[in-house]
DNA sequence: CTTTCAGCCTGGGCGC
DNA sequence: TGCGCCCAGGCTGAAA
C-alpha cells in the first residue's frame, strides 16, 4: 500500500489512539509474520512513528524497552478497533470498512493477520497480500548509515548531490525508488517528483544539469509534504484507521493518468515500464 | 559488479 | 456466469 506520506499518516493518526495503553497480548494468526518475542504480556507503547516506510512502534516494560517494525508492504493497514467486539463492528452500519476495503462479501476476519488486545480496544494487523512483516528489535532500529529520509531537516542538496553520485548510471525513477539512498519514496511519488521536476524519469542521473539536480532535489520534500498534509493518498486498499480518508489523490498530476491530457500543457499522459513497474509522465513537459 | 525477472499473495476488473 | 488474463502504494534473491 503505502509509501512515506501514507505510513506518515497511519503512524499519526494511530499514535493518540494507543500510545499510553498497555497491550495486554499479542495474537499473531499468520505464521509468516513470525511469533513474538516470549511473554509478550503487558507492554506499555510509548510511541508509535515511522522508520522510512515502516510503522515503528516502541514498547516497555519494568524499564525493559522493545521495539516492533511493521512493514505494510503493498496492501497492509493497521486498524483500531474501539471497544466493540468484531461481530458487532461488522454488523454494524456505521462500519465503513468495508465499503472501503471493497472485499466483496468476503469474510473480513480472514485477513486480519495479527491483533493487539488492549484493555477495552483492539489493533489489528489486516493484510489481504500477506506481503506485510513483523520485525522486532531490543534496541531502537535506525536506518542504515548513508541512507536518508527526504522529510527530515537533515536531507540536504549536499546530502542528495552524494547519494546522486553514487546513482550515476541509474534513471532517475530507479534512483528515487532505491530505499538504501532515499528511504520512502514509491512507485506513485516517484513519478510525481519527476513530473513535478520536469524531468524524464528515463533520463540517465548522471547526465542530469545541476539545475535540474536541484529542482529534482526541491520537489522531494515539497511533493511528500504536501502528500502528508493531506493524509497521503487514497486507493481501494489504503484506508485510515478511523475512516476518514487521505486525499491526495486528487493532487495527483500523473500517476494512472495513462491518456489523460497534461494538467501544463494538455498532451496526452505517457505510461511506460521500468524495472517491471509503471511509470507515468508528460511527454512534453519532461525532458 | 550490474540488470532482469520470477516469486511472494490475494482479489478486483476487464474482455470474451 | 465464468474463465483467463492483467493489474496493484514493495521488495528479495536467483540467474544472466
Amino acid at each position: 500500500m503505502p509509501e512515506l506520506p501514507e505510513v506518515e499518516t497511519v503512524a499519526r493518526h494511530l499514535a493518540p489512539k494507543i500510545v499510553g495503553k498497555t497491550c495486554g497480548s499479542l495474537i499473531v494468526s499468520d505464521i509468516k509474520l513470525g511469533n513474538p518475542p516470549q511473554n509478550f504480556k503487558n507492554y506499555l507503547i510509548n510511541d508509535v512513528s515511522r522508520l522510512g516506510k515502516e510503522v515503528l512502534f516502541q514498547f516497555s516494560k519494568n524499564s525493559k524497552e522493545l521495539y516492533l517494525l511493521v512493514h505494510l508492504r503493498m496492501s497492509g493497514r493497521l486498524l483500531f478497533n474501539q471497544g466493540n467486539s468484531f461481530e458487532e463492528l461488522e454488523a454494524s452500519d456505521s462500519y465503513l470498512e468495508h465499503k472501503i476495503i471493497r472485499i466483496k462479501s468476503d469474510n473480513f476476519s480472514k485477513h486480519i493477520r495479527a491483533t493487539f488486545k488492549f484493555k477495552d480496544s483492539e489493533l489489528y494487523f489486516f493484510d489481504v497480500r500477506r506481503f506485510g512483516t513483523f520485525k522486532w528489535h531490543t534496541k531502537r532500529p535506525t536506518l542504515p548509515e548513508g541512507t536518508v529520509d527526504p522529510v527530515n531537516k537533515n536531507f540536504d542538496f549536499e546530502t542528495f548531490t552524494e547519494l546522486a553520485n553514487k546513482s550515476k548510471n541509474l534513471s532517475v525513477k530507479n534512483f528515487l525508488l532505491r530505499q538504501d539512498r532515499i528511504s520512502g519514496i514509491g512507485n506513485i511519488y516517484a513519478s510525481e517528483i519527476a513530473f513535478s521536476s520536469r524531468i524524464r524519469p528515463t533520463r540517465i542521473v548522471g547526465t542530469l544539469s545541476k539545475p535540474e539536480l536541484k529542482k529534482l532535489f526541491k520537489s522531494i520534500p515539497s511533493i511528500l509534504n504536501k502528500a502528508i498534509l493531506n493524509n497521503g493518498t487514497t486507493f481501494s486498499d489504503f484506508q485510515l484507521d478511523d475512516s476518514s480518508t487521505g486525499n491526495y489523490q486528487n493532487f495527483l498530476k500523473v500517476y494512472g493518468k495513462t491518456n489523460e491530457n497534461c494538467k501544463i500543457c494538455k498532451t496526452p499522459i505517457s505510461k511506460i515500464v521500468q524495472n517491471q513497474r509503471s511509470t507515468f509522465f508528460c511527454p512534453q513537459c519532461q525532458r
